[in-house]
Order: C-alpha cells, then structure tokens, then sequence
DNA sequence: GTAAAAAATGACGATTCCGTAAAGATTAGC
DNA sequence: GCTAATCTTTACGGAATCGTCATTTTTTAC
C-alpha cells in the first residue's frame, strides 16, 4: 500500500490504464513534470496538484498519503453521480449490476 | 460558501477562534505567509499545503475548494459508490452513457 | 481618542517549481 | 536480436514560493 505522493500518482495513473503522456495531456502538463513527480525530485504546485486530482478523479487528501480512503473524488465523480437521485430503485440496481460486471472484468485477471 | 482556497483558510482558522499568528505556530511555518494565503497573493506549496490541513484539522481536498460536488445521499447510491475507484476511465465513461440512458428514458428530457 | 493586537504589504536573496528541450535508459512487442 | 513506446534524467531561463525582516494599515479594546 502506496504512502507517498509518488507512490500514489503512479498507482492511480496505472489503475486508470494512462500513460505519462496521456495523464499529461488530460492535466494540461508536461509528461517531463509526471516523471518527476514520480520519481520524487519534484513536488507538485498547487495549482498542478489539482490538475492532477481532477485528471484521475481522486481527492488530493488521497494523492498525498493523508488519507488511505481512494474515493472518487473531483468534475468527473460529480458528472458520474448527478441525476442519480432521479433514478428508480431498478434502474439503480441495473447500474450496480453493471459496475459489478466491469469491476469482474477488471479484477478476474490477478490478484 | 466560500469556495477559493484563501477563504476557505480564513474562515477555516477564524471557526477554530486562531489568529494568524497562531496558526502559524501550530503549522509551523511564518505569520507572513498565512496572510500572503489569505489575501490570495501566494498559493501554498505543496509541503505548506499539508501543514495548514494538518494544522486545521480539515481535508486538502476542503481547503483548496474541492469537496462541495460530490455529495450524494442514500442507501442505495452508496453501494454504487464502492470499488468504483478501481475502475478505468473507459470503463467510468461507460458507466457515466448507460446513467445517462436511464435517465432520459425516465424523463424524456435533459437539464 | 489612544494603545495594543492583528493583519496586510513590500522587499531581499535563496530555493523550488515551471515549461521546454534534448539525450539516455528502460520496457514491450515482434 | 531489433524497433518502438515508455519512462528517466539533465539542463536551461523564467517564474513563483520560501523564510526573514521592516513597515504600514486595519481592527480591537480600553
């Protein structure tokens, strides 16, 4: 279990299936400054440190190390989740079944 | 509802009833730039950033003014909520279509 | 109004991050 | 092997924050 920031940027990136250059892309930074940040020889600004947490749709808290909770966090988790409460107890339980069947996809390969 | 990260800093310090001077003390770091945060003419770096949450007792996530989009109230939406961290970006986007899918079908409209 | 506390402002050298670029090292697939 | 993609490392000038300090303004209490 990842503790540093390093750590946790890397890990995150590779959960979401990114390259350095895609996440440079999707933060509007340079695949150079990704690097750095996981290897450790730099810290993220603040204004990058959101950038960062908006593109992996984590919390920052997370990123840090101060929090061991990964809750999906920033635009996209909100897009994600507005307009849920409108949804029938059904269609709620067929999303749940769907992210069920993603999430197996995802994990039947180790672990 | 203060949403920048110098207001949040202030209002932050003044309902734990500490003058700059203090939260400065605790953070361990100068009075001077407690005010440079709080008059938004220095953004916090990110070693200062994690000394005023810890100082404050509060989220990064809080005080940079990120937290406010993702609240989502009941049982049923909690669920959905867990493990989808571990899901990619493709896969949250797939989930984000068939969300939207059932929404429409249940109100026609958009908004 | 006066005095004290609190906060804001400005300047300084030092340190660090920034974006950009080039070159080197590692990994993955063929 | 070889190639290509990926990541790392280094260097540079520019910009921002850093801690420290002095000064000024604002607020608070008497």
């Amino acid at each position: 279990m990842p503790e540093k920031f390093s750590d946790r940027l890397k890990s995150t990136r590779e959960l979401r299936g990114l390259s350095q250059v895609e996440l440079a892309q999707k933060a509007k930074l340079q695949p150079t400054a990704i690097s750095h940040f996981e290897t450790g020889s730099r810290s993220p600004s603040f204004d990058n440190l959101r950038r960062l947490a908006d593109a992996l749709s984590v919390s920052t808290d997370y990123l840090m190390g101060r929090t061991d909770e990964m809750k999906l966090a920033g635009p996209a988790a909100d897009s994600l989740f507005r307009g849920l409460d409108k949804l029938s107890e059904g269609d709620l339980q067929a999303l749940q079944m769907m992210k069920e069947a993603l999430l197996s996809k995802k994990q039947g390969g180790e672990k």
